[in-house]
DNA sequence: CTGAAAGCGCTTACAG
DNA sequence: CTGAAAGCGCTTACAG
């Protein structure tokens, strides 16, 4: 390993001082360079090498440009992935780079996410986290006490010192069903997980307001065996989901017995991405439609309707939300609407 | 904001010097601290919430214990996903923290990937890539002059001096392709993306492999529409893919005149996750039996038999790998099987 | 327009 | 077993 070439190596070859090197390469223009000099050191740079050294320039500048993104989704989801792309790229565009960080707590007992900032490896912190309940009590005052650039994403916070994105449930499930309603007549069923979370109620409520926009009664609502750790990581090896008995939500919404529950021509409603492709093949039904109040690759396919869910726009939402805070801003709450679509590819198969 | 607390503020308090707060506190056993010091140490740093700084340690230290995932994929693909939590859980496990990285170049014409490294932000840098190809030469000349530990995940580079985990994708197929042979005589169908890489050759390679193991004529070979770039990242807003016209590869491949190309009957045999649902609602046939060479969760819905990919250890292996590339060991070149499964739930069916 | 110097907060040989 | 000091490589007021 060769010996490391420092600004002072760059200065010695330029004849000027690592000050003036500094100057010139890390361009805050606060101070004025001749054009002869700086040409000389950037052309002793070039020759050199010379990358400066970011752990040095960050202690001195108490800022990294990196931020903490506390994950601990299941990534195989493509909802979480798309959210940290729109991060990633935002970022990337704003001169930020991202720090994995897991929600868990560390030696210390201090959150991961938490314990990152205050070792100064961030500037501030983007909340994904494992359920879709937000950061407890303890961490929400350390935030608040050290001022530290925070948002939360999709935790339904409703605490405004916070910084916040959040998806607009309720009307999304509602546009979608009316959607669906709009489509064909018929019983609305409602399948949704078996735990209560505020997202899931708004769902929910979304589903029921269509059924009383459109005059109609109540949905039927069918409660899937599906708990809330499916939201989460893995803790074991996921390996393992594809060899053994399946354990994912997808593949325990098929143990149910479907096709007593529902009847050919309800109006389908599924809470969950890809669930009503699911539904549509255990079933068989060939006179019900169905929606997916979320979207993935396969809704498409088998969902007449769904939700489009702007994971991507909410990640780089989150970004410049933080951004904002780290130079300065105040913590605000965004809001993201939830439009609803028709299937492209079922709709061809109508003409 | 409050004045930071300092391990000088933390020694003042225990009365001692900075160092012993130091050596207590990081706990290099390189020298020992009477055991009514490091009480009063430990006391006063929690009295004070005292949290070292990394950015002062990683410069003093010339290591930040945090490594560089280059990865530019299209993370709604489940696979690269899993493979980053895999690498993400198991650099947390060993005190290593990940940051992301872009494989594209940035301000100095370096590639970025190389750059964090350089500027001395990661210890070590793990290559995914935006596509199947690998690191360009120059980028592979720099990383083997610096001696940048380095490892390269499914990019086939076929260069012992640079660390590789690559998957071993021609005993796969064959694999998974007898094993739908062995479930029912036909011909073999192939459905494969329109463009080459090495992977794209080794699972063909395979499928033909166990045409002639069975000694049965070789596949029919389909090429679908999809071009590598359904491989990488978005350029734009992929929240424009849900409510336009479908460009995903999943949606192309359904513009295939499916049911003329292969015959109900068919053994029907898919280069990618996901596809043989695709093709099974495309075609509606009720004989044919499918297998994916990868797998997704939809794998276990559709396709008869799949490759169990293990993208999460793929990920664990290479952050092994690249640690003990840290440490001062060799770079090597890892080979992971791929095993054949057949659906849990559609054996259920068969009962 | 440029130089000399202090300092960010740690770690770690070097003395005692 | 502990203290005093140097130094990691930058940035940035302070003089000139």
């Amino acid at each position: 390993m060769v010996k490391r070439v420092t600004g002072k190596d760059v200065a010695a070859r330029a004849g000027v001082t690592a000050a003036t090197v500094s100057y010139v390469l890390s361009g805050t223009a606060k101070r004025s360079v001749s054009k002869e000099t700086r040409e000389r050191v950037l052309l002793a740079a070039r020759e050199l090498g010379y990358v400066p050294d970011k752990t040095a320039k960050s202690l001195r500048r108490r800022e990294t440009k990196t931020i903490g993104v506390a994950i601990d989704k299941n990534l195989a989801t493509p909802r979480y992935a798309l959210a940290l792309q729109g991060m990633s790229q935002t970022a990337s565009s704003m001169g930020y780079r991202l720090l994995l960080c897991h929600t868990g707590s560390g030696e210390n007992g201090m959150a991961d996410y938490l314990n990152v900032f205050l070792e100064r490896q961030v500037d501030g912190v983007i909340y994904v986290g494992a359920d879709n309940v937000g950061p407890n009590q303890d961490d929400i005052e350390t935030v608040e006490r050290d001022g530290i650039p925070f948002v939360a994403l999709d935790c339904q916070l409703n605490n405004p010192s916070l910084g916040s994105v959040d998806f607009d449930y309720r009307a999304g499930a509602r546009e979608a069903t009316s959607l669906l309603i709009s489509k064909r007549s018929g019983r609305v069923a409602y399948i949704r997980p078996a735990f209560e979370s505020r997202q899931e109620s708004l769902r929910e409520q979304g589903v029921i307001d269509a059924c009383r926009d459109a005059g109609i009664e109540p949905p039927l609502t069918i409660v899937a065996p599906i708990g809330a750790e499916a939201l989460t990581s893995f803790d074991r090896d996921p390996y393992d989901d594809h060899v053994g008995e399946p354990s994912s939500a997808h593949a325990r919404l098929i143990e149910l017995p479907l096709s007593r529950l529902v009847n050919d021509g309800d109006l389908i409603v599924c809470s969950w991405a890809g669930w009503s492709g699911i539904v549509r093949v255990a079933t068989g039904f060939t006179l019900s439609l169905y929606a997916d109040l979320a979207n993935d690759l396969y809704s498409a396919f088998s969902a007449n309707c769904y939700c489009v869910m702007p994971n991507y726009q909410a990640g780089k939402a989150c970004v410049e939300q933080l951004v904002r805070q780290i130079n300065g801003g105040p913590a605000a709450a965004k809001l993201l609407p939830i439009p609803a679509a028709q299937s492209y590819l079922l709709h061809l198969h109508d003409n």
